[in-house]
DNA sequence: GCAATAGTCTTCGTATACGATTTCGTACTC
DNA sequence: GAGTACGAAATCGTATACGAAGACTATTGC
């Protein structure tokens, strides 16, 4: 459930891997990697023979994947892959700038020197990157570069959910920084801020209302981007 | 999904509640009420039978509230229900602190004077109360007051996120207050407190500190207690 | 008497089968 | 020509059946 962060198909799992494990991970893997685009329909025998087991295993993924968000089912009808209706991108969003604020903060005495250089790093390969800009490169470094910092957050729970909400944004896979590139500038900057608040143990509500901070202004952006319509606060 | 405030059976579901669905709600509705206890042993065939129907819709209802968090599973061993382990607890509360002060503060501007009337009241009941103790009772009404306050949260994932929340502290019925009787009086003020601050349109941050402080001084207050010595079995 | 092992029994995991529901296409009528 | 009704195909929902994995128990050897 945490391969969050290297987007690696998971291969060991291990001795046993239950059918109905292996199907959640295979169709979990097609949605996150864009082989199965939203909208897609999750047709349950064709998925069965795809990965030649029957359909009972496959039912049970798809419903797990409900629960995550990641498939929309309807009763009778079937199931398809969660789209992302604009407002929907909003809801997610706004709950992954909550709850990933409270991650970093939680996370943020726990991250050691090692920890922040390699943030670093990975920000510094992001500045490079914005030469020839490439969204998805860039976000998946986005995304390595936030695991670093949520990701020793002792609150299983909370960790929980930061990955849910970063999975579902998975699906598009460009991210906001294609519509917003110049989002993408300021967001490196706000990477340095943020390290320099974790490296001086600054205040947890400080650090809190950074992160989340930095996650709604990208939400922002692409707002005013989408529609110079309505502003809404955060 | 919502039958959180009232917990009432809910009745309607409709026309044609699929078997899935039934047995859902109605392990869920066992659950939550405590006629099954957490590390109670739910087991498939047995719960069919008592549902009269077959194994299947019974493993996509267990898949389902496992994915809530009201079940553990365990591969080739069966599931029993979750427990509320100290350190679960502790995680689970921290959890709903944060995801239901954002909720609160974001359903806050759109709370109106009918609800505040109504939260009030509830309040009014919960000081009563407070005479002859009643741990069950304040607990629902706690519930109830908390409802009325994050229940017009527009974001519904985060909505999603708290009743999840509220959903498995519900598994110990009595809640905290049993064991810190005294924070109940606390309690009862703070809920005017925050009313007040929604009343007069306080900033979103000032409410979701309040409401956050509100939930994990609870929390603080059921470590102390533990803490401090043996907390009396019964 | 204790421990290890073998056998049984419970319970889960998955395949297959069939009934139910929806959707789509076609023909018929106005 | 457009709309409706009927029917066929596709797909889901659930039951039943059987194989597999773990847990419990009894027996045997030390």
């Amino acid at each position: 459930m945490n391969d969050t962060a290297t987007s690696a198909a998971t291969p060991a799992a291990a001795h046993t891997a239950s059918k109905s494990e292996q199907a959640y991970a295979a169709v979990k893997a097609r949605i996150v990697d864009g082989s199965y685009s939203p909208g897609y329909r999750l047709v349950l025998a064709k998925i069965a023979e795809d990965l030649g087991v029957s359909v009972v295993p496959v039912r049970e993924a798809i419903r797990r994947l409900e629960a995550e968000g990641l498939v929309k089912f309807e009763r009778n009808v079937g199931a398809t892959v969660a789209g992302i209706d604009p407002t929907e991108y909003l809801y997610t969003m706004q709950t992954l700038s909550i709850v990933e604020g409270a991650a970093t903060a939680l996370s943020a005495p726990l991250i050691g020197p090692a920890d922040v250089a390699r943030a670093r790093s990975v920000n510094a390969e992001m500045r490079e990157c914005l030469e020839h800009f490439d969204p998805v490169r860039f976000t998946r470094l986005n995304q390595d570069f936030h695991s670093i910092l949520f990701e020793h957050c002792p609150n299983p729970h909370i960790l929980d959910l930061v990955h849910r909400g970063w999975n579902r944004l998975a699906s598009l896979r460009s991210s906001t920084f294609r519509f917003v590139p110049r989002r993408a500038h300021e967001s490196v900057d706000e990477h340095e801020a943020l390290l320099r608040l974790i490296e001086t143990a600054a205040d947890a509500d400080v650090i809190e209302k950074a992160a989340r901070l930095h996650r709604s202004a990208t939400l922002d952006a692409y707002l005013a981007q989408s529609n110079a319509g309505s502003h809404s606060a955060h």
